[in-house]
DNA sequence: AAGGTAATCCGAAACGTTTTGGAAGATTTG
DNA sequence: CAAATCTTCCAAAACGTTTCGGATTACCTT
């Protein structure tokens, strides 16, 4: 049998009262009865029963993630390390995760519905933002609390954490461009993300100041996967007249270009040069090792869950807005210079 | 304010009761008050109280999974393979999944005991277990469900799923001596680890078996980890007589094994034979591709995930125990022969 | 000695749901 | 036509906790 405030009123001879507001540290319970009790409880082996205690006060110490699959995996490391941050963090401040998928549509808004409504979870972490992100618009709406990894192209107002990706493509492109690369082709993710349009924008910025025309044909959408990233740059491999250099907009697809490369029988650092963004663990030890655009990812899963429960418990948030610059990694994978 | 079964009962001129029944589809209310509370609820955008139910009801459609980390992180792409797997199972079959990670020890104890008592969640997935896994034994004493990916020392009887180590390695093994390596050296898991005693044995095994003395000074523990993998490698590579073969007993740290060698200007693949055990999406697209030993992970975490709300539910298992048989995949990093 | 204050305690209500154990009315049965 | 059976409904209790608003006792003040 599971031990309740009950069992312990009755083995102190207490109220029930009085065993809850000891064990509360109330100051209208004497230190004895308080010391008596804890014992007791400790003895009796008593936790409180969770849901009990969130239906009391109206909170559920649980941060909300749901992580928008397009596929019905989310193995994507670059979730795994946001993950990681955001976790950590959470059981820190002690916060608990409740952690899905769902791929966008009505199956999402009616599982963040769901949560809102039922009390699920007392804020969300929104990861992934899209152009016109509905998911922001009904949280809002709730008054409910969230904090997104990624802007909004709609000119809404919430705390946010995310990188300067066109800063970081622009820092790419200007790599390539002093290697001597001057048909550079654009691995692009699907432009409703909004960091589609941020990485696009820096890759035609990036080849605007090296004074080179945007080729549109050399600019394809992928899935942020391997194997889409491979299909998309076996494509451009295949072109009458190919690029020299391939700057995919993750480091995922850029895997898949590199292996797309090597298929073809080349030497990927030497005939073609292949960049990523993200710098997600496995980067640095592939081989060839790939340049890449570094994010902190557990660093910005940590920030933004620090900002979410600041937000839940009311408190004043240090920033409400954090852009980082990435960092360019040089690797192998862009080649020292073009021969 | 949010809706409850009071503004839809007022809305009605229902009882509280009538309208829950309603809503439950119980066969003692009538099919027009049925579709009439249906519309209503709909109307007034109702969802349940989620604490509320569970406090009455006494389960809560979640299962609980604690990542035993060592580090601060689970980015592990074996982890994030596996979440995914027991994530969309769950999803699938209306459950949530409840994730935190803690390292072994006191804390990873009380988060357990205060899952249980505290009900919070109906049931836990275990994950890498240990030789002497007192999760297990705590487990177990409560009577709580739960289904593990892996196998314990202990005569304890409990159902899981996990990959036939031994076979794997033996497989590993074979593939390396038939290219004709004798000096082979092993990459060993923390031996707290179940299955690290599995791997090892393998091992060992493997060896005897090709008429091979096992030498000790050629098997060195590692964490796991990338980094972890390259110091060790780095000894054996630095030894006066260094091995031909390393035997990585996870992938990431057969991939620290090939920067080590990598970094001393061996090439993988023929200077050096190198492989591990996981097959996580990275391997095959490495540089050189891994030699590995494929483990389902995504079908493994959605086996043990259908194991565990079966058991939840009271449900006979169609299978207690599961133990899949790794498939080697010959890769590059192996080398085709040793010249 | 009466009035005031401080220190402890506790009964009862509340959180929102499900379930128990009928009750009322309509319909069928003998 | 009375009794039995269905159908449809609902009041109240329960789940385990927290909190509101006192109640009791002991101790000071004057």
């Amino acid at each position: 049998m599971v031990v309740k405030l009950k069992d312990i009123a009755q083995a102190t001879g207490k109220s029930i009262t009085t065993v809850s507001r000891a064990l509360n540290d109330y100051d209208d319970v004497s230190a004895e009865t308080k010391s008596l009790v804890m014992r007791v409880a400790k003895e009796l082996g008593y936790t409180p029963n969770t849901w009990a205690q969130r239906l009391q006060k109206q909170h559920t110490e649980t941060i909300g993630l749901i992580i928008p699959t397009f596929g019905p995996r989310f193995s994507d490391p670059f979730f795994s390390e946001l993950l990681a941050g955001i976790g950590n963090r959470a059981a820190q401040l002690g916060y608990d995760m409740l952690v899905s998928t769902r791929s966008p549509g009505e199956e999402e808004r009616a599982a963040y519905q769901a949560a809102i409504n039922g009390r699920r979870v007392d804020g969300f972490v929104l990861v992934r933002t899209r152009r016109h992100d509905e998911r922001i618009s009904i949280l809002q709406e709730s008054d409910f609390p969230f904090a997104a990894f990624g802007r909004a192209e709609d000119k809404l107002d919430f705390p946010f954490v995310d990188e300067d990706s066109t800063y970081g493509m622009k820092l790419v492109v200007e790599h390539l461009t002093s290697l001597g690369h001057e048909r550079i082709a654009c691995l692009a993710p699907p432009p409703e993300l909004m960091f589609a349009h941020y990485r696009l924008q820096g890759f035609k910025e990036g080849l605007a100041e090296a004074g080179l025309q945007a080729d549109d044909s050399l600019i394809l959408v992928g899935d942020l996967t391997q194997r889409g990233g491979y299909e998309q740059a076996g494509k451009l491999l295949d072109l009458p007249f190919p690029p020299t250099a391939i700057a995919a907009c993750n480091d995922l697809m850029a895997f898949g270009a590199m292996s797309a490369a090597q298929d073809r029988g080349l030497v990927v650092g030497r005939d073609i040069a292949i960049t990523g963004f993200d710098d997600i663990p496995m980067s640095e030890y592939a081989h060839p090792s790939l340049t890449t655009l570094h994010q902190p990812l557990y660093q910005i899963g940590d920030m933004v869950c620090e900002m979410l429960i600041q937000l839940i418990r009311g408190k004043p948030l240090e920033k409400r807005y954090v852009l980082l610059k990435p960092e360019l990694m040089v690797r192998q994978s862009s080649g020292l210079s073009i021969t």
